[in-house]
DNA sequence: TACTGACATGTCAGAAAGTACATGTCTAAT
DNA sequence: ATTAGACATGTACTTTCTGACATGTCAGTA
């Protein structure tokens, strides 16, 4: 039900197509909930049959350009405030961190250096966003507050890895 | 692929039978890759036919008690060096945070309560085990190495919950 | 002895998600 | 004039995941 909330809510605040969409998740939403273009298009299909949005502009090669209705924010109202939240979160970065042991310390190591790296560009590119992006629309505040989120979650990722990497005997720290 | 490893990654630790493994993913294991007794029994009959795993001893009730075996060990070790790894992650609460600008301020605050107490319930969690609990086997100390990461992120979760509060203009500090 | 709750394993249908295939348009640069 | 790359939307197949259904055993207790 994850997407289908996602696709309201991101066109309760603009209009979009599904290019537009699919880009969006390819940045931002997508860190937190990952989508592609054959499963967005479906949906929006959907949306669509079901009143809950509809198209308000069309444009070149064929694109639609999708608003949410009053029907389909008051579904992410109900959704927001009714269902209960699924707080359990999917990561396989750490689900590969149960399996350390199988490694060798090099491995291991070179395993946790990746993970530090890929975080620390995450929150140098979260950064990045900070400094140049002003946000406008209501929907774009509230990203603002979940960017945050990002940092504070990528950083604290980052100082887990470079624990981790003292528990498996990391020689000094190199790559930080 | 994921929740495959990570049977094979277990039960290269020790054996267990589909009821422990379920066990172990609504406990540990669930907090960063859930999976039900219906995903996990026919993967495990399936690993079995490929000779991944293999029983090592029977119980009452019908009980198959599985141990990866050496081809298992070496898959493991093929997916964890040789498998890029899928870095994003996938957060339902998160997700939602990206739309508390469609509820009240209170509705919001709501929320993020929510939120923050969730984490903070996993961190006395988290802190309980680390305080009972003496990891024994090699993947036991992996799991310890993991569950601080829990910590941090649970941490983090909870710092982020009360800057968001203050953003969603929190009167006082209440729930913490 | 009857019952309850934990133990234990499975299947099945449908929904969600991922990968690959497929097609076509518009714009800017060469 | 051609061509490359971004724009734009879709379908089809397969795998993964969830929720419900289904069955039965064993140990402890009332």
């Amino acid at each position: 039900m994850s997407l289908r909330f996602a696709l309201l809510g991101l066109l309760s605040d603009q209009s979009m197509s599904g290019y537009d969409l699919t880009k969006r998740f390819e940045q931002s939403m997508g860190n937190v909930w990952p989508a592609r273009h054959s499963q967005i298009y479906p949906e929006l299909n959907k949306l669509n049959n079901e009143g809950l949005i509809e198209i308000v502009a069309e444009g070149p090669r064929g694109r639609k350009e999708y608003q949410a209705t009053d029907a389909g924010r008051a579904a992410v109202h109900h959704w927001l405030t009714k269902i209960p939240t699924e707080w359990s979160i999917r990561s396989e970065p750490l689900l590969r961190s149960f399996f350390l042991w199988m490694l060798s310390p090099e491995e291991a190591r070179t395993y946790l250096r990746d993970y530090r790296t890929w975080f620390q560009q995450r929150l140098d590119g979260y950064n990045e966003i900070k400094q140049y992006w002003t946000p406008e629309t209501e929907g774009e505040k509230a990203s603002r507050v979940v960017l945050e989120a990002g940092v504070y979650q990528a950083e604290a990722a980052i100082a887990w890895a470079n624990w981790a990497l003292e528990q498996y005997g990391d020689p000094r720290d190199s790559d930080a």
